[in-house]
DNA sequence: TTGGATTTACGAAATCTTTCGTATAATATT
DNA sequence: AATATTATACGAAAGATTTCGTAAATCCAA
């Protein structure tokens, strides 16, 4: 299993899209990108290349508008760049980063409860 | 308020020893990065004269060796900083955030008994 | 079929960040 | 006092990322 490069901003923005979408022409990605703030055409091109290129997508070239997909999983994708960020950010704490996630951000009783049930599981893998 | 710029890796790197040493000289902090990996000299000032610039830092040039000290506070960059992720990589779920961190990392007891109490807190408030 | 629109390819410019070389001033050592 | 060490300042090189201009190919419409 080779390393994947870590993505860029632009990179995950575009990951995004093609995680919710699914396989979208540059043309596609450019356009939901552009209902949040201005790119050109040929930077999403060349952004959508380089990852390519990097192996973050896949293109299918055998029509003239290419499409492109993820080649990487949301979910590897985010585990991946929370490592990260929990180290640079909160020097390796995790729970010190759900504190302040918790404590920012509105949680349904719905994710109250997963959490809970999460939390639960742990601790009962803990007294074994 | 004024807003303050999202500090860099660099720069967080030398926050992060701001924040557990307190007010230090260019030489100290360089003597810690270099514990880790291998920085040259200038190279620490110079990220350290730039956050003076930016408002990142504040030092004292009274004497030859300048000190400088952490002019943002650990917890406000890490809220600030854990917000630009949560919208980057996890396109702004909290819960999804937490659920991930809590899978995928150690967590003492005593951690999970705070998150629980935070939480029985966070559904004390929503069930009034 | 000719002209306009759309697409990819290529490369370079622009921007941001990090790294470092060199000069100069201040301090410490012998 | 002379020399070595340590500090800051400055600017530029190096590296990474983003942005875009232009050319060439393909497709579409009048």
């Amino acid at each position: 299993m080779k390393k994947l490069p870590k993505p860029t901003e632009a990179e995950l923005e575009i990951l995004q899209v093609l995680w919710s979408k699914g396989p979208s022409s540059v043309r596609e990605i450019n356009d939901i990108l552009n209902q949040k703030r201005e790119v050109g055409y040929t930077t999403t091109l060349k952004i959508m290349q380089i990852m390519a290129d990097k192996g973050l997508a896949n293109r299918d070239t055998s029509t003239r508008t290419h499409i492109y997909e993820a080649a990487v999983s949301e979910g590897d994708t985010q585990k991946q760049l929370l490592n990260r960020f929990l180290q640079t950010a909160f020097k390796g704490s995790a729970s010190k980063l759900i504190m302040q996630a918790l404590g920012n951000h509105e949680a349904s009783s719905e994710e109250l409860e997963k959490i809970k049930a999460l939390i639960k599981k742990i601790e009962d893998e803990q007294s074994k």
